[in-house]
DNA sequence: AACTATTTATAAGA
DNA sequence: TTCTTATAAATAGTT
């Protein structure tokens, strides 16, 4: 829908790749929110720039709430989750904010020697505290890694065992029908599943 | 564009909705494939139909890495968080946090920096921090309950399917040995556990 | 950032 | 549903 029709791939000219990435990018967004409000349906949608710039579009359904649907019925590994246990506490950019802000204070407070004392056993007890704390982080993250793993190997022997059992049933069924039909009783080997089950 | 221009507004005829539906997520599932290919941007897109299913498309980028992209550059520290995120409207996010600290430090700049000031500005820090802190721990704990009561879920599930097989075990045992003495085939009555397992 | 010649998407109809 | 087609909308190249 231009002067010309254009082949889709990528566009190699930079200058021409910005406009064209910004006007689709409007045109996509638009098209998004259409198709939301007309047929009330939730639409999620996020855009990266090749230069890592970030759009995103979510509609009346928070971009959470259809992120959560998502993950729900992908099944998509909890990543993030193990993720968290790597990354330093998530309190830090707050942390480093009222650094800077008693940094401020002890500007302004001038100089006077009994603060100090207090400001260097405030700093003492603050880290203690965050040590505490990342202790306790770490742990539970490992709690949680601990479940996670247990949950998968129980996932899988419940497969293994349904599996089983459905290998056994079918095996009754067919000792079911030798019994219903006794001229094929005599030839009637050791099952080869059974086998293994023992 | 189509035979008349159409409102952008709720279609409230089922069918006509329906159809629509399906025409315009094809195209904006198109849209946005082509806008990744153009300009070689990551693109996510999911789209939940009013009566819950769901499409979704992404670019040669999986869907993790650009929603943890979008997680990371929307300062959201994990998706099991969002929800009460919505349910506590006084949460600040770290941006916000930022933006008010940013503000409040360039109206100090101006006349002598007043303490008070600063010291209100460290407790709002305090507060938000410790709020984040809160909802974090709830969020694991809420995690690790989750975890716990998915095992014993499991762990259940398996002990069932456990004694399922020693039934069957030593029903097919029993067949076995009929099978060995033929005078007893003949009052082969249908096994009881093997009508539960069906 | 506008403009406009074209292409593309799609609403209604079959 | 799927296809057809008239028309609206998007946009490629231009200014």
């Amino acid at each position: 829908m231009g002067r010309r029709r254009v082949e889709i791939k990528r566009i190699e000219d930079k200058n021409s790749r910005q406009v064209t990435f910004c006007k689709r990018r409007n045109g996509l967004m638009e098209k998004a929110r259409q198709l939301s409000v007309l047929c009330g349906s939730s639409v999620a949608l996020i855009i990266v720039s090749s230069t890592g710039k970030l759009y995103s579009f979510s509609s009346g359904d928070s971009m959470a709430k259809i992120l959560n649907h998502y993950y729900e019925t992908q099944n998509v590994d909890d990543r993030r989750t193990v993720d968290l246990a790597e990354k330093t506490p998530d309190y830090l950019t707050n942390k480093e904010l009222l650094e800077i802000v008693q940094c401020k204070l002890e500007e302004a407070k001038g100089d006077n020697v009994s603060i100090e004392s207090l400001i260097s056993i405030e700093e003492q007890l603050k880290k203690a505290l965050s040590v505490t704390r990342a202790r306790k982080t770490k742990l539970t993250m490992e709690l949680v890694k601990t479940l996670q793993d247990k949950e998968k190997l129980l996932n899988e022997e419940n497969k293994v065992l349904a599996s089983q059992i459905r290998e056994m049933k079918k095996l009754l069924e067919t000792e079911d029908e030798r019994a219903m039909s006794p001229e094929n009783s005599s030839s009637n080997n050791p099952p080869e599943t059974l086998r293994l089950l023992k």
